[in-house]
Order: C-alpha cells, then sequence, then structure tokens
DNA sequence: TCAAAATATGCAAACGCTTACAATGTTAAC
DNA sequence: GTTAACATTGTAAGCGTTTGCATATTTTGA
C-alpha cells in the first residue's frame, strides 16, 4: 500500500561510488567538496528522490531543528496572534514548532516542557499569564532556551518580550480621567499574576494618583479571559457605579459593551471602554473597541529571534525586550479621548 | 552552564544490573518483566530522572508520535477551533503536534508536507480551500496516513471530515427567499475550488430551483477571506440591489453588515445576513450574526481520530465523513426565519 | 522429581545520520 | 623534481533506543 521506502544516505553513496561522509557532506553545505562530485550526488540525491531523515540526524547531531510553543489556547485570538509572529520567523530559519495547549494548567504546562524535552526541542517559547512554581522549576530543570512572549515573571529571571503594561495602562487610565470619569473600573486578571498586579494595577494606580484620584479598591475586578466572563463582571462594573472602564482582554471587553448596550447604555456616552490587545475583535464591533496597540506579531517573531540566538549560543545583550506600544482610539471613547504619555 | 546531561537508558540498566532490553522492556509497558525487577527499574529511573529520548526511539521504531497540521493560518478562528480540537485528541493519544502555516499558497503547502515526511510524522491533518495538483501529488508520495479537515476534494480520494455543505447553504438560502427576499447574494470563495463551486454554489443553485428563482449569476461574489475583503464585497452586493447575503466565512459577513450599518442600512429589517462558521465573531457583535453551526471543534477532532486508526493500520468503515450541522438564528435574520430542511 | 512449557532476561544488530580523525590526492613554490 | 600546505574523501565510532532471537530461569503437570 505505502509508496516504496525511501532511499537512505547509503543508497545514495553507494550509487555514485563515495562514502556516507561525502554525501553527508553535500547535503550539509559543507565546502570542503570538489565541486564535480558535488554534482555528481546531487544529481544522485536528485534522481533517488533521496530526503534526509531528520529523525536520524536529530540523533546524531542532538538538535532537532524544532522548538516547542506552549501557550494557552490556539483559540485566542491574542495567543495565536503571538504564534503566528513566531511561526513564520522560526520557519525564516528552518524551525518546525510544536504547538501544545494548556489552558493555563501548571500541570498540564509542566506536562507540556517535560515532553517537550523528551523530543529533544531545541528551544521553547512559553505564553500564559504567570508561571507557577512547579513550572518554573521544570524549566530550569531543561536542557533547551526559554522565552516568554507576552507576559513575564516578577524577577525577570527568564527572557521575555512584552510591551510596557505600565505606561500602557496608566496612559490610558489618565486619558479616561481626562475624559471627566472618576470612577474608571480596572478588570483584569488574578492578582496572584505579577503581570497583573505588578503591572497592569501598578500602571492604574499610578494614574489615579498623578491625577490626584484616590485608589477605590471596589473599582478593579478580576474576570475570566472570555466574552461570557465579560458579560457577567459587567453587572458588576455597572454596581460599582463606574463609569468607564479599562479591560485586558478585548473579548472581556466586548461582554462588557454589549452587556451596556444590550441594557440601554449609551457607549461611549454614558460609558467609556478601552481594552488591551487590539485583535480583530476590536475593530468588527459597532462601535469599534479603543485599545491599546500591541505589536503581538512582532512580540512573537521577536521572542523567536531571541530564541535563535539562544539556541545558536550568542549572548543576548538585553533578555527582557520591551517593545512600544500605542493607543488606538476608536468608537467606544469620546473623540476627544486625549492620549498623553 | 546547561544542566546534566540526562540519563540514558543505560544508565538505568547498570545501575539495576539488568540490560538495557530490561530498563526498555520496563519503560514500555511490555508486561514480560518480573514483578520485582520492574520496581527496581522504575525505582532507578526515578532516582536518575531518566525520560527517555523520544528522537533516539523514533530512529529505532519508526514512529514519532508527532502528527503534522498544515493550516492556512492559526490566527483564523475558523481553523483554530479546528486546531483545538485536533490537539485535543492528538495529546488523549499521546501525539504531539507540528504546526505550519500555509497562508494558502500550493508552494508552502508542498514545502510543508514535504518537510513533515522528512521529520518522520506518523500522520498528517491538512486544511485549507483546495487540493492544488501538486500538493496532491506530493501528499500521495508521502509514507503516512493524510486527512482532510473542514473542506474535500472533488474525487473523494483522501479521507476527510465535513459537514454538509450543499444542505446547510440550500437550508440558509430558502430559509432567506421564504423570508420574502427574491435577491439573495451568495458570497463565496474562488469558483476554482471543488468546494465552493460543487457545493456551495450547488446548495444555493438548488434552493433557488426549488423555490422557483432564476438563477442569476450576478448575485454570487467571490472574496477574500477577511474583514476588509468583506466590507469591498458589500459594495458590490449593494450595486448588485441584493436585499440579503450568505457567506462562506465570519469576518467576512461581518464586513458586509459594518458596510450597510456605516451607510445607514438597518439590519435585519433592510438587509438579512447568513454565515457559514459560527465562530466567536457572529456572537460579539450587535445585532449578532444568524450562523450556519459548524461543529468546528469535532471536525477537528474526529479528524484526528480518524487519523488514529489510519496510523494503526485499522480499517475505515467510512473515510468521508459528515458531522451535523444546524443554524443559529440570531439577530441578523428577521424573527420569522423560518428553517426547514 | 523432571521434562516440557511458560516466563524473564540478555545479546547484539539495526535505525540513518554526523563528525572527529586519518588517509589520500593536488597544487604551488622553489 | 620535491615537499610542504592545502583540498578532498574515507573510516568508523557514536547518538539512545527498539526488537528478534537466544539463553536462562521459573512454573507446571504428572
Amino acid at each position: 500500500m505505502k509508496k516504496k521506502q525511501s532511499a537512505t544516505i547509503y543508497d545514495v553513496a553507494s550509487r555514485v561510488g563515495v562514502s556516507l561522509a561525502t554525501v553527508s557532506r553535500v547535503v550539509n553545505g559543507n565546502t570542503n567538496v570538489r565541486e564535480s562530485t558535488k554534482r555528481k550526488v546531487l544529481a544522485a540525491i536528485d534522481e533517488l528522490g533521496y530526503h534526509p531523515n531528520a529523525v536520524a540526524r536529530g540523533l546524531a547531531s542532538k538538535k532537532t531543528t524544532t522548538i516547542g510553543v506552549v501557550m494557552p489556547d490556539v483559540t485566542d485570538m491574542y495567543y495565536s496572534e503571538l504564534a503566528r509572529g513566531i511561526d513564520d520567523v522560526a520557519n525564516m530559519y528552518h524551525y518546525d514548532v510544536l504547538l501544545t495547549n494548556t489552558d493555563e494548567d501548571p500541570v498540564r504546562e509542566t506536562m507540556a516542557v517535560n515532553n517537550l524535552a523528551t523530543k529533544q526541542v531545541d528551544g521553547i517559547i512559553f505564553m500564559g499569564n504567570e508561571l507557577d512554581r512547579e513550572v518554573l522549576n521544570t524549566i530550569a530543570s531543561v536542557d533547551a532556551p526559554v522565552v516568554l512572549a507576552g507576559f513575564l515573571t516578577s524577577d525577570g529571571s527568564l527572557p521575555s518580550v512584552n510591551i510596557d503594561y505600565v505606561a500602557a495602562i496608566r496612559e490610558s487610565t489618565k486619558a479616561l480621567i481626562r475624559n471627566g470619569h472618576q470612577r474608571v473600573a480596572l478588570v483584569i486578571g488574578p492578582l496572584t499574576h505579577a503581570i497583573n498586579k505588578q503591572y497592569r494595577l501598578k500602571g492604574y494606580q499610578d494614574a489615579l494618583e498623578e491625577m490626584g484620584i484616590d485608589y477605590d479598591e471596589s473599582l478593579v475586578f478580576t474576570s475570566h479571559q472570555d466574552y461570557a466572563a465579560g458579560m457577567q463582571v459587567a453587572e458588576r462594573v455597572t454596581a460599582a457605579k463606574a463609569t468607564a472602564a479599562i479591560t485586558y482582554d478585548d473579548e472581556v471587553a466586548l461582554g462588557i459593551m454589549n452587556y451596556m448596550i444590550d441594557k440601554g447604555v449609551k457607549v461611549p456616552d454614558d460609558f467609556e471602554v478601552v481594552t488591551s490587545n487590539n485583535t480583530k475583535f476590536a475593530i468588527v464591533t459597532r462601535p469599534a473597541v479603543t485599545s491599546i496597540s500591541q505589536p503581538k506579531y512582532d512580540i512573537g517573531a521577536v521572542a523567536m529571534r531571541m530564541l535563535t540566538k539562544l539556541m545558536n549560543n550568542e549572548i543576548l545583550e538585553d533578555t527582557q525586550i520591551t517593545l512600544p506600544h500605542t493607543i488606538e482610539r476608536r468608537g467606544t471613547t469620546k473623540n476627544d479621548l486625549e492620549i498623553k504619555m
């Protein structure tokens, strides 16, 4: 049933009348091969339809030209855009990508990393919201470089690429306050996550302080990262008498916005919304959602580029990379929304 | 810098005082091992932190427990949901997933398949809209089973899982016609693709015929699979004096809907829209979009399940699987939209 | 108690390639 | 014509497993 067993390096060697080593050299682009024999080898390779076996190659060379990507969920726009950036530059450097969804479950994250180690990946890119202690240990025990994309640990012990979350949230919060809001809700993920507590919340608090508004804990909400959760939190936001909200996730923002619209609250006239990820979700609604614009594709791409260097044992001049962000003003904020840094 | 070289099967064998073969047997769950030695081996494995090297294993056993997934774009909701279904059942059967984005470029699709063959994947799941001749040849030359998810070839030469596109489009078209529309636009992909010409267009034509309406070619539009393209085609749809549209892609549907809304056309009062994929995009807008509901996750899951059987050399009783679809009635169609089969 | 049957274990040959190192062939300067 | 220096090619030892076959070792039945 199956096609004929593909030729091995031995087949082409014997056909040309040279040794395995020579064939291996031409396959790997080694320069020390006479032009004429190189041509003959190439011809034989072509005739036999020889394709080097990557597994054997990996065993012999200890390099698999494969990297692992562990992410919460491919189905989440934010992560899939990062993944696309990763994949594109991975291909550029001839790496393949082994993808794993974890739903942010530390157990599955640990298993994923271990599994990738077993498969001898040359490197790993890790996405999520927080690094569980156990996962961190696992990562540390793995003999492959790891870089974080789109989040970071509080101690910066692992290379990562992100935007300046503190500044991004600070700017948007201030812009909202300048728009006349005294009660701006902040909807983020669990405060047990460094990215939420030390960065997003920090940016929010900084803005309040700069604008001379007292911090009110009851305006900070925790929500899951999906549309339904947004709808739910919207009720609490309303109860807290907030007149504007900043969210960390686009789907959550849409949930909030639609809750308002469905309740007859005018957006942006009576309620303004700013979200954080600027995925396609932010532009397909009416009104479209004002958002912090993260260079998602680039975050993935840069993370992958860092990883190639690490895999190549190059020294990174900077392990904590911060990419620039902007604010995309759209219909969920009043036209006079003023963005100042 | 790097952690100590991990232990090999040899290390645990010598520690316990047994041969490689025995260790290999316990690792692989072979039953022919005395309970007492099995315990000792397991203990040694634990102490040494031994993890079998999947690459070596792959070389020796000719099985990599890895499958390849080639898809147009992870960033596309439709495909990423299929991918999630694939990934989940792949994990269930202990397979890892090698992911490749092709943007539907036949050249990249060919490269992807060849590359996966090189990496010795045990099977491949292919997504897209059409199989180019060259790609088809490449697939045929690969020594690994392939199953198509979410599309099919006209000759059914490859296993695949889909919904009944003809029926789905026929039903929605008829429902729209019953709602009083004489000019229903059909927005699909290139007619060079079997899935568009032989299935979607067919369903549309069948509906017209059954409802006694003449087929008007000028109501059939071709569009790229994204939001901006939807906006563009909307203009042509308007010019053609269509009063309703059926689209093959949710982003396209949103583009059309927003174009209408922006032009002051009331949806659904003056224009009705039905889309095909029922992704999150269809529910986050106001109005939410009526859609054919495909079991996307299941399509991926079932495709993967088929693949496991194929990889296991089991016989498939049915190679062309059709999963049931429904119609999700939402705000872009009038409430009295009547769905009949 | 012993041979035969059933279980456990070991041996060693693959698997297909990379890569030091050794060997051979060429070239060029004198 | 030599020989040193360089370019080209070959040898063979791994890489870490799996697995068919041979060799113990234990169990079973009479």
